[in-house]
DNA sequence: ATGAAAGCGCTAACAC
DNA sequence: GTGTTAGCGCTTTCAT
């Protein structure tokens, strides 16, 4: 392959936009100076802007007006420290790489927060778990209305901090026994199982897997191999074949995963992915071996990502209804804001086997 | 297709986890707890925290241990309120969607904040317009130290806004003869214009694309047809034969587009798609009429995405430098709060033509 | 419907 | 090296 760039640094162009820019000696707007210019006090200024409830149709005009002419902006720091509600909402994500499922369930949360008058911060958890104990500091130390936790925290010392801040906190995107405060997810270890039992009820007999060390990717391959034992998908008293990658899943793992397995195991007849890109380099794999799918060899994926109903043949797969577990997720933590009912600790919101061709 | 769906909601777990973490109620451990018990000033307490440098280290782990007995967790803003610094850094992205190669830009920015100190609060932009304004003026409202955007934004008024608030703002991701502030990216011009002069470059001579309405994709192929047109790539007076799919692009749209093209262009020797995704579905639409490529079609991305080098065959694409893009606005921002030292105003990150076979 | 006073938790500024 | 005082900008509480 060759490489060409096309490169350039323009010269500082001093000046030209920043200036008057810097923090420093910027005069700050405040509500008293659009009380001021309403003619009226800074508590009526702020009931016309957050209550307009409370003031006269009159009232509320003039400080509009008085508002947008000297440019006003309110300061949501200063009214957060009186009232001790930021509305903001920390969620808590492991990465923000592109192909991580969740990203949907981000998404759908964000658009709930947003409607309910929340701002969603982001958080890069990182997949190195020293520093959660630090980030989990650092997002209290905003005092969110509440936090969004995807994926299962690892650490004993950041769920008891989390389980201290003594706000609402909800945990997405994997099922546990002990959730630190509310829960909506699914379960890995069946939907390793369901994988397993799919596969079983097409009539495959020998099956391996392509997974990696990440923590729900574990628990899928645990329930896979307990279910696959069980059916009696692998030889008796045998594992499953497995070629273990690192994280980040990507294509070409799956391709390496099946030249791997079928080379050591020729008689495999269906193998389970730890996610849809990883199937697609497997499908790409058994192509070039001339092998059919789902003939000769079933592939199945995990995440039902966009491609994975254009793939050759279309792929089979898990699809998680990410949509439903960001909306459940922010209805958790509004309604426990709103008022002091009982909202559901533990909401299982299941998945779906998307039988398609490849399996 | 079947679904087979496995889905259960548990029922109520009332009080099991919730007890006592309603948000009233909670007494606030705040830094005079932390001074009474060490038996010093409030302030000491803070320096203790915040520069050790300041205090003796007998204070400093005096302060240390009674913040940990007493759970002390410091309020930032209460701390941001009086030194006017939050900490925060805003960064709007049109969308968190999967597959967003500027993903990568936002990561490496986190990082390099999160080394400086600072946490990065991510806010979704969308690709409605009309909220723009009022996204910009929640996120000023929380009065962050910087703002980095991805993607120019098009409003005047949300410019504008910006532009008052004072802070240092960064865009990322394109190029513009008038930023708001700062600005690190690579002109989208110039992409489509490299590509058609890289398939000229490589005998082909009649040239299509499947491209969307997308702004920065509107410009890569405004960028691509000029050049076609001048380097003879169309015929004579005539439009490059284009294919326009909605945003967000997808696979599929690169299999119907290309078969589009093809059928009503059957001379077409060379197809630029926006993005690799699309282009990968090009690749199989070519497949599956027998079209050899890069020997009959030429096929060529933009994002180079990590499985570009794993397709069949490898794709030819776009190389941005995300990381470089994050690590250059996060560097323009933080030099700026830390001095008043002139910082580039313009920074064009460049891209690389990624040579492989499928063109 | 409107206002006055107080204070949220912290740190800047200025002592000592 | 440590303490005192004041105040960030807003909203709560209580009064009118």
């Amino acid at each position: 392959m060759t490489k060409k760039s096309v490169h350039a640094i323009k010269p500082v162009q001093a000046g030209t936009a920043g200036e008057g820019l810097s923090a420093r000696g910027r005069v700050n707007i405040t509500l008293a100076d659009v009380a001021r210019v309403a003619g009226i006090s800074t508590i009526t200024a702020s009931r016309a802007l957050n209550n307009p409830s409370l003031v006269t149709t009159e009232t509320q005009r003039r400080v509009r007006e008085a508002a947008a002419s000297v440019g006003y902006v309110p300061n949501l720091i200063a009214g957060s420290m009186r009232s001790n509600r930021t509305r903001l909402i920390a969620c808590l994500v492991p990465t923000i790489a592109s192909g991580s499922a969740f990203l949907v369930a981000v998404h759908a949360m964000t658009e709930s927060f947003t409607a309910a008058g929340y701002q969603v911060m982001l958080g890069e958890r990182g997949y190195d778990h020293s520093r959660e104990e630090q980030l989990v500091e650092a997002v209290i130390a905003r005092r969110p209305d509440g936090i969004v936790v995807t994926g299962v925290m690892l650490s004993e010392a950041a769920r008891r901090r989390l389980k201290n801040a003594g706000m609402p906190i909800v945990e997405t995107w994997d099922m546990t026994d002990t959730p630190i405060d509310m829960l909506v997810g699914f379960s890995h270890l069946q939907v390793g199982a369901e994988i397993a039992k799919h596969l079983h009820a097409n009539g495959y007999r020998r099956v391996g897997m392509v997974t990696n060390r990440e923590p729900r990717g574990e628990k899928r391959a645990q329930g896979f191999s307990d279910a696959a034992k069980r059916l009696g998908l692998v030889a008796p008293g045998a594992e499953v074949p497995t070629y273990l990658m690192d994280a980040p899943s990507r294509m070409k793992h799956g391709r390496e995963g099946l030249a791997h397995l079928l080379d050591r195991y020729p008689d495999l007849d269906a193998v389970y992915c730890a996610s849809d890109l990883v199937a697609v380099g497997a499908l790409i794999e058994a192509k070039s071996r001339g092998l059919q799918v789902p003939k000769q060899i079933a592939v199945m994926g995990f995440g039902d990502l966009d491609f994975a109903m254009d793939t050759d043949p279309p792929l089979t797969t898990i699809h998680v209804d990410g949509e439903a577990i960001g909306r459940q997720a922010a209805a958790c933590i509004i309604t426990r804001l709103s008022n002091e009912d009982v909202v559901p600790s533990v909401i299982d919101i299941g998945f779906s086997v998307m039988a398609r061709e490849s399996a």
